[in-house]
This record gives structure tokens, sequence and C-alpha cells, in this order.
DNA sequence: GTTGCCAAGTTTTTT
DNA sequence: ACTTGGCAAC
């Protein structure tokens, strides 16, 4: 399938402007298509660059800008936007590469902006606090902040959180964030009981958020778009500095960021002196002009993207942005990268079969001027171990044809099935990583280590204070905290200030009150109190770091634990706080390297005045807060990477396999089950889908397993309809499952033809025998189940009458007792040594024991 | 005030 | 199965 790249639609217009005949560019040029040539040349004016899977997006943005500064434009009137910190910083890099090698002399790329959204509104929100109606040392809230902010706010209210759980309540003050909805317009749309009370909390919560000097995720760019919007000021800084916008993956953009992308590009006219025409560059700080192109084209923004891959539909991206973008824009370039210079023809095939099978979609063709190329794998196994063992091997022999480990990688669609697939690497001596970047800060030693960091940065956050208050336990105790907490809320002060005035409270002993007053004290010799300066404090933040892991008694508190239990997890705790000190330690290193804040016209204007070590410590704070699964991926590191599909977007690796293929799991059930208008949701999966298979250069490995185990029992799965949307004869089908499954009925043929072809091919109501029901498969042994004489325990009570003899695989043999029914049907049973415990039948892996 | 045990929710994806 | 939060005993 090579077809020969069409001529780009516009009949060649003149160009913007002669190409250059500089060296560098030269060099910028070179390698690139006739329509990637195009989006790098474009002058000004608004473009919209539809970049298929592949097609070089990356190098066409980096080259653009690379062109932009060879053309005089300044580095820091240009902004580029991703969403992840490591596309951000491989951009920047690229950059750097470019700027070296050409000779041009561009010198360091200094105050040029490449950036995520959500760093980008932290920093504009630090400089621009007052207009934003925030104080410029706020702290970050992350989702478990939330919640606990947001129970708090809940049980304030009077309400149950059993009626409104604080997660659901916050996804629905999420959606409303996203769509730039504040608390009084949405309490203005609520009708019925539940949303009138979702109201209530969202104000209530807001305002909490306020009092804490905090901001959570969606705040950083609903008060970014909001005060842009409202400030003049503001939006005329900005444009003023920025006049050349970029944005990545502007498929995924929500409305908050469309509306941020928006209005910091402007209408093009420049903000100072609009007179259109040539010669009229103007800027704020009077530098050298950008190159000569009649103004009024509009604003230079720059848009790059494929809805294709829009796989953020979840978290409010809204696909019209870039569907639409040319009617915001009118008079735009559009440019469609589609050849592909990733993968073999047989790969990017399967995957233009899939995707063809959405109906709401822009079709691109997707093409290669590639030959040959190994088909894409998809292989039936028995259950996940199988499917690991088997995914593993394949590793092995790959690396063994000479593939380094480091191009290798896996993908799923959750991240609970990561734990199969790293057992069956570790015993096959597969070297990996787990793209997590957050694991290392969520755990519970490093929170708190953070917790007393972050009160110590901004001592109005409640969060961070209850978390670390009496931890290590210090005497003040619940009823000491809530008197705390009645004193805060009366006088409308943050909890610290509380914690001073603990003298005050009359029923609050004296013990209670000494404890509150020396932790105090604590508190202000880290800080010096508040100045950050003095003969205690070193200036360096990990010592800093080191002093409030040790002083805190939180270090100390996990050594004792570590040699009272002498489990490995507690030695670890003290292991990771340590490294919490390296880290620190690193940052600080890279900071100073990297810091340009006294040449940053940027630099937040409220902090002026900050002590360098303060500032050290919120910037600190600030890039723990905004880290993402995806920025840990480390291609130096010689060993496979495993992520989810989300986490895959925007890499490329040599070998790929996809495990988890199954309905339920890759389109996953929570897009099958609620079918909303159009399978929104379905299609976003098979995006997903594709944007996993287009990851792959040269081999693709697609799995399924037979069964699953989830949650501790294993339920028959269905393979994923997506492989049955990709014809048989474009794979190479394997399956492997017979061998291990002879005494049980296995469909025959993989999937070609049975059970996926029913499913697959309308939303229809699917079998009961579906995936996830739980009782289909009641009464059939799983071919690795346990003995002959028994079935798992997943059915209904009735399985087990009382009086009726049971195997647990850890307790033992034991007699029923007695039986609840419910949601949740539990046994009381008792067990010969251990005597009776209760526990959930459904998750109990019980065993009748046939009497 | 502190420690230990039980009940409940949990697992879609992320800045 | 596994973690987290609330309650009861020490």
């Amino acid at each position: 399938m090579d077809h020969v790249p069409e001529n780009s639609p516009s009949p060649s217009p003149p160009r913007p402007w002669t190409a250059p005949r500089l060296g560098p560019d030269d060099s910028l040029l070179k390698d690139l298509t006739p329509p990637q040539r195009e989006a790098v040349l474009h002058g000004e004016g608004p473009v919209l660059v539809l970049a298929a899977a592949g097609s070089g997006k990356t190098r066409v943005i980096t080259r653009r800008i690379a062109h932009l500064l060879g053309q005089g434009v300044k580095p820091w009137q240009i902004l580029a936007l991703t969403f992840t910190n490591k596309a951000a910083g491989e951009m920047r890099e690229r950059i750097g590469h470019l700027l070296e090698h050409s000779a041009s002399g561009a010198g360091p790329v200094r105050g040029l902006t490449v950036t995520t959204f959500h760093a980008l509104c932290a920093r504009l929100l630090r400089k621009y606090a007052e207009a934003a109606g925030l104080k410029p040392d706020f702290t970050i809230y992350d989702s478990d902040d939330q919640s606990k902010l947001c129970k708090k706010v809940i049980e304030g209210l009077q309400l149950s959180t059993a009626n409104f759980p604080p997660r659901s309540v916050l996804s629905a003050i999420s959606r409303a964030k996203n769509e730039l909805m504040d608390a009084e317009s949405f309490a203005a749309r609520a009708t019925d009981f539940s949303s009138k009370n979702v109201a209530r909390v969202y104000k209530a919560y807001a305002a909490a958020l306020r009092n804490a000097n905090a901001v959570d995720f969606d705040d950083l760019l609903l008060l970014t778009a909001r005060t842009l919007e409202r400030n003049a000021q503001v939006r005329g800084e900005c444009q003023a500095r920025w006049r050349y916008l970029l944005v990545d993956e502007y498929q995924d953009t929500n409305r908050a960021q469309f509306l941020i992308a928006q209005m910091i590009a402007g209408d093009g006219s420049a903000p100072k002196s609009g007179l259109p025409g040539a010669g009229d560059e103007d800027d704020a700080a009077g530098a050298a002009a950008p190159p000569k192109t009649a103004r009024g084209k509009g604003p230079n923004i720059c848009v790059v993207g494929d809805p294709d891959q829009a796989i953020y539909g979840w978290r409010g991206a809204d696909i019209s942005n870039i569907l639409d973008f040319e009617e915001g824009y009118p008079g735009c370039r559009v440019i469609t990268l589609g050849e592909n210079f990733r993968s073999t023809a047989p790969i990017l095939e399967a995957a233009d079969t899939l995707i063809r099978h959405n109906k709401r979609r822009k079709h691109k063709d997707l093409f290669t001027s590639r030959k040959g190329g190994e088909k894409p794998e998809a292989t039936l196994t028995s259950n996940e171990k199988a499917e690991a063992r088997v995914v593993a091997d394949w590793l092995k022999s790959r690396h063994e044809a000479g593939a380094a480990w480091r191009d290798m990688a896996i993908f799923y669609r959750t991240n609970s099935l990561s734990r199969v697939m790293e057992e069956s690497l570790r015993a096959f001596n597969v070297p990996y990583t787990i793209a997590r970047g957050t694991a290392f800060y969520d755990r519970e030693e490093v929170r708190n280590a953070l917790g007393y960091l972050r009160v110590v940065a901004n001592p109005a956050d409640g969060v961070s204070l209850s978390r670390i208050i009496n931890t290590p336990a210090r005497g003040i105790s619940k009823t000491t905290q809530e008197a705390l907490e009645a004193l805060a809320q009366r006088d409308e002060m943050p909890m610290m200030e509380a914690c001073r005035g603990a003298g005050q409270i009359a029923d609050l002993n004296a013990r209670a009150v000494v404890a509150v007053a020396k932790f105090v004290s604590q508190i202000d010799a880290w800080t010096g109190g508040g100045t950050f300066m003095g003969a205690d404090i070193s200036g360096s933040l990990a010592d800093l770091v080191d002093r409030v892991i040790r002083e805190s008694g939180l270090r100390a508190m996990y050594v004792a634990q570590a040699s009272a239990s002498k489990s490995e997890t507690d030695a670890e705790r003290v292991d990771n706080l340590d490294e919490l000190v390296s880290s620190a330690r690193q940052f600080e290193q890279e900071y100073d390297a990297t810091a340009d804040a006294a040449n940053d016209p940027l630099a937040a204007d409220g902090l002026v005045d900050t002590p360098p070590l303060l500032a050290l410590l919120r910037a600190y704070l600030e890039s723990i807060a905004l880290v993402a699964d995806a920025d840990s991926v480390d291609p130096t590191q010689g060993s496979v990477t495993l992520m989810t599909l989300h986490a895959a977007k925007g890499l490329e690796f040599d070998s790929v396999a996809i495990i988890g293929m199954e309905e339920g799991l890759l389109p996953h059930s929570r897009a099958i089950s609620m079918p909303v208008a159009g399978d929104a949701e379905l299609e976003e999966e098979r995006r997903l889908c594709f944007v996993g298979i287009t990851r792959a250069m040269k081999r693709l490995l697609m799995t399924s397993a037979k069964y699953r185990t989830i949650r501790g029992i294993p339920e028959r799965t269905i393979p994923s309809r997506f492989l049955g949307e990709i014809p048989d004869n474009a794979m190479v089908v394997s399956d492997q499952s017979e061998s291990f499954a002879e005494d049980y009925d296995a469909p025959a043929g993989g999937w070609g033809n049975d059970a996926s072809r029913n499913v697959g091919s309308r939303a229809a109501p699917r079998p009961s025998s579906g995936f996830g029901g739980s009782n289909a498969n009641a009464g059939q042994a799983p071919p690795w189940g346990a003995s002959s004489s028994s079935s798992p325990a997943r059915g209904p009570s009735s399985e087990f009458p009382v009086g009726s003899k049971v195997r647990h695989p850890q307790f033992g043999v034991g007699i029923v007792e007695s039986i609840s029914g419910g949601a949740s049907p539990r046994a009381v049973i008792r067990f010969k040594d251990i005597g009776s415990k209760t526990m959930v039948l459904e998750y109990a892996r019980l065993v009748r024991v046939q009497p």
C-alpha cells in the first residue's frame, strides 16, 4: 500500500516569504515531505496541522520552532504547549539539538517557553495571583488531597458521604470546572435534589480550597482561563510576550485549554500598536522585529493533532476543538500529514482497518512507502498467567533477534494488569520498568514527609496539616484537632493560626496545649519563623528536607517500625525517605542550572521578595504535583517499558505487546455498558487501541486470555471486538490456549468466527455469558482451577448451605455456620484451628468439600 | 490517647 | 484480594 503522497490541496500559493537561503534552514528542511515543509515554513496566521500517527509531528513542531528562531523571532516570543512534562522536555531537547547543529549561532534557547498547560497555568497564576483571586504561594492539591477536603466539606454541610461519595461529587465538580462553570452557574443549572446538593458542595469546596490557599488541578486551568478572559491587562501582557503559539496534541484539549490558547493567541493584532501592514512589528521589550509578513492574517497559532488519537474525552477533552478549528480561525491554513514514517505496512494496515470502524471521524489515508514487514500477531491464551508467559517469551525472542530491551514495550488498558506481567518478566529475567511517575510520591511515608514540607511552604494548607499534625503521634488527639478546627472555623483563620492560639481554647487540657505549642515551634524552627533565614537555616533544600524528616520524628518512626516488624516494606520506607532527600538534592542542582527566573519576564511578580529557599521549596513541591506517569519513561534505560495505553500516546517502540485484548477490558466495560450518543465512548476505546497499535514500528503482538482473574476470581472472557475488526488474514492468529484447556469447551478457532463477531457487530445486549457475568461459569472448573471435586465459590449463597463443609485456601476446612444475604453475601465459617470467621463469599475463594 | 481490629470500597484512563 | 477509614479496647 504505497501511495504517492498527494499534492498539497492549495494550488501552490505563493510562499509567504522567499525560502531562506541560509545554511541552517537547509538543514532544517532536509528530509521533509512537501506538507511537512509547508508546516515548518508557514509564516504568520493560524495553521492546523492534522498529523496522522507516526507522520513526523514532533519533528515538524521542533523544526518549525527552530525555523522561527532562525528567522529572528526571539525565543521568549514563542510558547509551545504540551500535555506532559516528558513531551515538553523532549521537545526542548530536540530544539536544542537542532540549534546546535545549525551554524546560525542562534545561541542558547533562553526564554523559550516549552511547557505543559498545567505548568504554564501554575506559573501564570503565581504571577497574576492577585488578579486571579489567589495568593501567590498557593499549594496544588492532588486528587487525594481533593478527596480529603471534599469529604470534610460534605460532612460540614451535614450531608452523608454515603449518598454523596466524595469521589463522585468531585468528578461532577471536575466536569463543571472543565466546562468553565463556577459554583454559581452550576447552582443555577441544578434542578433536582442531588445536583442542588452537589452545587452546595461545589461552593463550599471552592471556598475551602481558597481558605487553604490551595488550588486543584482543574482550578489551574479554570482560574487561568477566567483571569485571561476578565483581565485585559493580564491578557495583553501574555499576548505581548508570546507572539507565536504552538499547541501539541490539540485533539485532547478541553474547553478551558481551548480558551487559554485562544486568548493567549489573541486576534493577531499587535497588542499595543495594532496597525496592520508591513513593518508594524512592535514589541514591549523593543527587541528586533520578527520576519516581515503582512499583519492581520490572524493570530500566530499553530495547532497540531490527530482526531483519531483523541483519548481524553472522559476528562473533558472536546474533539470539536480540533474539528472546528477552521471555523474559529477563518482563513487558517490546513495541512495534512498522512504519510507514516514509523510503522511497517502490515501494522499500519491493521491500524487503518480498525480505525475505519469509527463512524464519527474525518477520514485520513494512512500510508507508507516502506515495503515489507511482519504481520501483527494475535494470540489467544488460556489465562493471564499464560498470557504473561507468552509475552515474556516473545520479548525474549525479539531480544535474541537483536532488539534492545529499551525498544520494547507492553501496553494495557488498566494498571491492574501490570502485576501478573511483572511477575512473569521477573521469572524470565527480562529487565523492565513501569511507567508510573507518581508511584514514589504516592507512598505513605513520602506523602507524610511532603505533608510537612507543604505545611512549611504554606501554613494554610489544612489538608497537609491534618495529615501530619499527629504523625508520628505527639499527643495531639482527634478531639484536640477538632477543637483547633472549630477555632479556625469560628475565627476564619487557617489551621496553623489556630494552633498558635491553642492556649485560648478553654476545654483543652494542659498537656494538649503543650503538645500543640511544641509542634508549632518545631515548624517555626524549620521556617526560621517564616523568614527562611537565620543561623539555623542552611539555604539548601535537601538539608531542609533532611531536617524535616529527622526532626519531625518521621524517620525514627519508620526505623522503629522496621525493626519491630522486620518486614521488607517497612525497611523500604526508611530508604524512601532518604531517597526523597536525594530527589530534593537533585532538583536543587538542576534548578540552579536551569533557573532563569532573573531573566524571565514572566517571573512571578508576587514572589519577588521570596527568600530563595522558600522559592526553591515551592518549585520543588510544584514539580512533584505536576508529574505524570508518562513522565517517568526513560528510554535510556535498558529495559522493557510497561505502561497504560493512555501513557503510550506520543511514544514509539520497535516492538509492542498489547495485553488484555478482551471485551470489558479493551473496550472497557464502562464504555460498553452505558451507550452514549453515537457510541462515543466505544469509539474512544477504539482510538485507544489504535494509539497502541500505531506505537509499534516493526513488531506487534496482541494477546487475549480466555480466563482472567479479576479481584481474585477467575472470569471467562470474550476476545475484544477490536481483534474481530481486523481481518484474520491481516494478522498471524494463533490459539495457544488449547493445550491448557483440553477439558474445556473452548470455542475453537479464535475470534474469527464466534463470540466476538456476534458481540462486535452491534452494541446489542450481550449474551448473559459475557464478560463480567459472575455466574457465567458456575459449575465449570477453569482449566487451571482447584481440585476436580470443587467449583469456585462465586455463585449465589445457596452454593454453601449452612452446615456444609468448605475449604479455604488459607484456613483449611471449615463448616458454614450462617449465611447473610444482600448485595455481597457473607458467611460465618468455623474453622478447625482458627475458630469462626466472617467472609465475603464472592472473594473468599471457598471450595465446597463434598460430603 | 494510642493501638489494633473490622467494614467498606475498590479498579479506567491523568495533569 | 487489598487498602483505607472508623470504632472499640487498652
